[in-house]
DNA sequence: GATTAAATCTAGTACACACTAGAAAAGTCA
DNA sequence: TGACTTTTCTAGTGTGTACTAGATTTAATC
């Protein structure tokens, strides 16, 4: 049993760890097997397919992903500002997803690539992650703290897709951190890049 | 010769459809024959390799957008605020990538999938797209209409990569349009979320 | 209508993939 | 040690993929 676990954990890892840099294509099992040093037969010994495989990578990154949102969502003052909560959310979001460990960089990497079972059997879990960005919206917006002119909606999907998006070009060995990438997500939907918040007056739809 | 012209395009038209809605690994030779009703081999006889094929529809997708944010950009008056500019290359971006044809979607469907030579082939072009934005957000911060605080890389990858992902979840058939989305990023980043930036300024959805 | 060129098809090859069956090895515990 | 279970390996199968060679058809030209 005790075996049994621990190479199953292996497979795991290694399948986060290409699912994360390869994508779910190029992500074979064979190159799993060897990355764990065994045969591609034996890991139909601790899951029944590839995709079985997968869909629990994906799983336990989606998550690790609402944990540690939520995790910051629960150390706030009880009378926080929504602004805060919401950079709370935005920051834990891309830390876990940009620098944080494999599984929920596949859960982002593979998104679009998935075959349409796979696809399916997550969309509940993205629901669940959405509606903890829906509240957090909502709460700005019925507080006055934050404009309630925009589809909240496609606001909510603005968000998470810049941070999303950044799996694609963001370097962990650069300068910017990212909780700094959080940071900068914050400042521009929330504050916004303008500077002068008076004289600008875009021109009407 | 004119035969082969029509053909060369349905090939190339099919494999745009094909790469927008199903992705790079989805879309096999055999699959854009079946969709111009010829046997996979004979696409041979027009392009020499399945990556050939696509890197061709890359290409286009490429200067459909480059053209797209160009032209809108190119329709400013000589003293236009730097903030309009943005808005008006948004804008041109969502439409061209999320209401325009098939070849920008592909390239945007197909970024992260896509085997190292082409990515690699494709480089430039997204560099030199990239310098549209920079050119953008630079002349805004330096004119004093943007903040000059936050990292104009990121903030250009953030403004980007929220309209790219939106090919993820945006319906055409939906009520909200592709200028629509458009419309949001801009008002998000640039005059931002937050109440306190702005007091008014309406956009119907 | 015959000749030539262009375009497509038939029939394959080679390879990588997910996956299977059964033998072999490694581990467990009396 | 010996009996038993768990785990891994060897050696395959079948399928789908990009791609090729050469025959065959379609179109254009004289």
């Amino acid at each position: 049993m005790k075996k049994s676990d621990r190479t199953r954990q292996d497979i795991l890892d290694a399948t986060a760890s290409s699912l994360a840099t390869a994508g779910y294509t190029a992500t074979t099992v064979k190159s799993i097997a060897e990355t764990i040093g065994m045969q591609d037969a034996s890991i139909y010994y601790h899951f029944s397919s590839k995709d079985e495989l997968v869909g629990e990578v994906l799983d336990i990154g989606t998550a690790r992903a609402v944990t540690a949102v939520d995790q910051a969502l629960a150390e706030l003052h009880d009378d926080h500002d929504p602004r805060e909560a919401l950079r709370v959310a935005i920051i834990a979001h891309a830390e876990a997803v940009l620098g944080g460990g494999d599984y929920p960089r596949a859960n982002v990497r593979t998104f679009g690539q998935l075959p349409p079972d796979l696809t399916h059997r997550h969309r509940q879990g993205h629901r669940n992650y959405g509606q903890i960005w829906t509240r957090l919206i909502d709460d700005g917006v019925e507080s006055g703290a934050l404009r309630g002119d925009l589809n909240r909606s496609v606001a909510r999907l603005i968000i998470i897709g810049a941070l999303c998006w950044a799996i694609e070009w963001f370097d962990a060995g650069e300068e910017v951190s990212a909780a700094d990438v959080g940071e900068h997500v914050f400042q521009m939907v929330v504050n916004g890049l303008s500077v002068d918040q008076l004289q600008q007056n875009a021109v009407s739809v």
